[in-house]
DNA sequence: CCAAAAGTGTTATATTTACACCCATGC
DNA sequence: GCATGGGTGTAAATATAACACTTTTGG
């Protein structure tokens, strides 16, 4: 890169600073979450850095110098699940001074949802490291990736009352209870079946498929989808999603 | 620093990536908010790197290596203001390629919020290169920064209505109608007199003080401040702020 | 016919909105 | 006495919460 000659001192001492002196190594992490037999589960690497080889860690990776943050996290995304189109949002940035053995890394939190299918599960399957654990279950993890995964579950938690990302951890199809079931088990709260129905279809985002559930031992339930131009078209109109 | 002997070749690979190939300069960057004359103002700086000589730039600096991203933060405040006990928060991580002219630089955004009096006026008036600038007349920042600023002002606006946050504004003693103004001039929409003020005073958080406006020529308002162990003891109650 | 989830309305309660006048003070 | 903001209550509309039974399918 080129640097401009400059006259003024403290330019001269933010070059020395850039260049030289305050470089910091950059890194990733991201706690990618599925929704899966009821249940909320991130995908999680079982860790073979020193002194942390019986936990598992997120999965991360450092920044390149040639990548933004945000492509960063897609790299690490694709190249753990397969997925390259996947939510992601930023959350945190992680800097204490000793929290990675090997020296100082700060880190970027991002949370990603996807819908784990039956693809993807051969994929995760495939690398062995790799394992999908529900969340009620982690209880600690490698460097300070519990805390990180407890910053995204809870920006998760509140981001999927007003906006609607819970779709993207869902089928393209489904049921108006299974989108309950969702709301429950993330929220961790009991939601009134009928006022659920009721406040959803009246959203007018979610379009009625002429599809019913198939095989199941009971009466089969109606499919729906997200309608995400109805949601764009009345987010312009000052539309607020609040479940 | 001391690295352990790993056997692992992808530990290795990770320590001289660390510590050698993918190094960056990591600066924080404050939005510090203060509210004066009815008016959102941000503290800005002339700034003196080429191209950007005619702009004004946010407060920051580069993260030194022994500090974490807060402490760091919390520094360029104290600095710049004379304060050290101000309303921090983190908002997000600006990561772009060429965002810097000097070279790869990412930028840890925070915002502030400060209670402008005379003390910390004549301290900005001796910085003169410091200047608070009203939100709605910055139009184009050096940097990324107008960008930077703008995120910033988002999510002060969106906690603001859910946290008590808004008296990091105020002095100690605030009548009702600087505290609806601060609300109106801040989320930019007008406020009904009557619901606000039965709104906050049956939240229970203030405290209504024996004391009174002076030299106003008008009747002169009562003076309240905010009660913070009320809010605290309210929120393990699970009471939320909500405006 | 049994088990399991689908689907459907009404009422009571709480919250939000809209709105207008007299009061105390400084000049 | 006049300009300025201080301070107060009520009614209508809206949103939320609670709640139970019949229907349809597979086994």
């Amino acid at each position: 890169m080129q640097i401009k000659q400059v006259s003024n001192h403290n330019i001269n001492r933010w070059i020395t600073e850039i260049h030289n002196d305050f470089k910091t190594a950059v890194s990733v992490d991201c706690v990618i979450f599925g929704y899966d037999e009821n249940t909320l589960k991130v995908l999680v690497s079982a860790c073979d850095m020193p002194p942390f080889e019986q936990k598992n860690s997120l999965l991360g990776d450092l920044v390149h110098p040639d990548e933004t943050l945000e492509e960063a996290a897609f790299r690490v995304l694709e190249s753990k699940t397969g997925f390259s189109d996947v939510f992601l949002e930023q959350v945190q940035v992680f800097g204490a001074i000793d929290r990675h053995p090997l020296g100082r890394v700060i880190t970027i939190a991002y949370y990603a949802l996807i819908k784990i299918d039956d693809a993807h599960l051969a994929h995760v399957v495939k690398d062995t490291k790799l394992q999908w654990m529900a969340v009620s279950e982690l209880k600690s993890m490698a460097f300070d990736h519990y805390e990180i995964m407890h910053m995204c579950l809870r920006k998760m938690r509140r981001q999927i009352r007003v906006q609607p990302i819970g779709f993207n951890l869902l089928p393209e199809k489904f049921t108006l209870l299974q989108l309950q079931n969702l709301y429950e088990v993330v929220l961790g709260i009991p939601l009134d079946k009928r006022n659920f129905r009721r406040k959803l279809t009246h959203l007018g985002i979610l379009t009625q498929l002429d599809e019913m559930e198939s095989s199941v031992s009971h009466r089969p339930a109606r499919l729906y989808s997200f309608d995400k131009d109805a949601y764009d078209e009345k987010i312009v109109h000052g539309f607020n999603f609040d479940l």
